[in-house]
DNA sequence: CAATAGCCCTGGTGGC
DNA sequence: TGCCACCAGGGCTATT
């Protein structure tokens, strides 16, 4: 499930190898992916142009086209960038192929096929609602306390619902969410508006740590999760409470419980947090 | 307006 | 060993 750090990772990984690179054709192997335009004026989007940057916002990665146009992908719960040489195997879940004027290849893979793919000019990118309507992310100089605590202060649903949000915080997904929780000593179902000052401090502190070291460690895979290099990121060794439940909390020992939170598992210790 | 439930989608898992 | 219900969850849409 890659979140912000894993989608960061990907994008270093392979931000070099495709700056420059004209991409000179593409295989649609499953066209519902497709989000925006139609199949055909996608690859005609596509075909021909160089790659010019490759950025991420949130958990979207942005292809900079060299005419200002962008490739947006979002990888969701299974998507897959793998660069390869021409002849390498390829990903059994390969959904798209772009290929390179190098001859190598970006595939994009999916076992699930929940991913989204769009070829969209610079000016159009209001049409990717979750792209154009996302808050700060976290280690950026826009997500500051201040803004924390402001964008709290009338928010009456759980904070765990508040973190996913990715209109109030770009990047924070289930994994990352659990983990920040249990740091900043917080229980999920506590209601936004009811934290005070010194627990948004710690919360806000919490975020920036747990995606500094998510992304220090590679990522987190459980299972589908890659870099980019198909290999896995280390990540899901140092959780503290994600996909802990029944086992001892590592800061007080008590068993971790797994409860359903806005229709989401979630991982807490009932010692630690209040 | 905001919170929430439902939906998409496939493979791994656990129960019997 | 085989079958099947269930779960994983990001984000969009419909509903309350």
């Amino acid at each position: 499930m890659p979140e912000m750090p894993e989608v960061e990772i990907i994008r270093r990984n392979l931000v070099d190898r495709l700056k420059g690179k004209m991409i000179t054709n593409v295989e649609v192997l499953l066209s519902r992916l497709v989000k925006w335009p139609t199949v055909e004026n996608f690859e005609s989007m596509i075909i021909g142009r160089t790659i010019a940057d490759f950025k991420r916002r949130g958990k979207y990665l942005l292809l900079e086209l060299d005419n200002s146009d962008m490739l947006v992908i979002h990888l969701r719960m299974t998507g897959r960038l793998c660069y390869v040489s021409e002849g390498d195997e390829r990903d059994a879940y390969t959904r798209i192929v772009f290929h390179l004027n190098n001859g190598d290849v970006l595939t994009y893979a999916d076992t699930r096929t929940l991913g989204t793919l769009y070829a969209i000019k610079k000016d159009e990118l209001w049409r990717i609602s979750g792209l154009a309507n996302m808050g700060p992310e976290p280690l950026s100089a826009e997500f500051t306390i201040a803004y924390l605590q402001e964008a709290l202060k009338s928010n009456r649903g759980k904070i765990k619902s508040f973190l996913l949000n990715q209109k109030y915080i770009g990047g924070l997904g289930n994994i990352y969410v659990d983990e920040c929780l249990i740091l900043s000593k917080i229980h999920p179902e506590r209601v936004g508006n009811s934290l005070a000052v010194d627990e948004i401090n710690q919360l806000h502190a919490a975020i920036n740590q747990v995606i500094d070291a998510g992304i220090n460690d590679g990522g987190t895979t459980f299972r589908d999760y890659r870099n980019g290099n198909g290999e896995k990121g280390s990540h899901q060794e140092n959780l503290f409470v994600y996909g802990r439940n029944g086992l001892p909390c590592r800061f007080c020992g008590s068993i971790i419980e797994k409860i359903e939170v806005g229709g989401r598992g979630t991982h807490f210790c009932p010692q630690c947090q209040k």
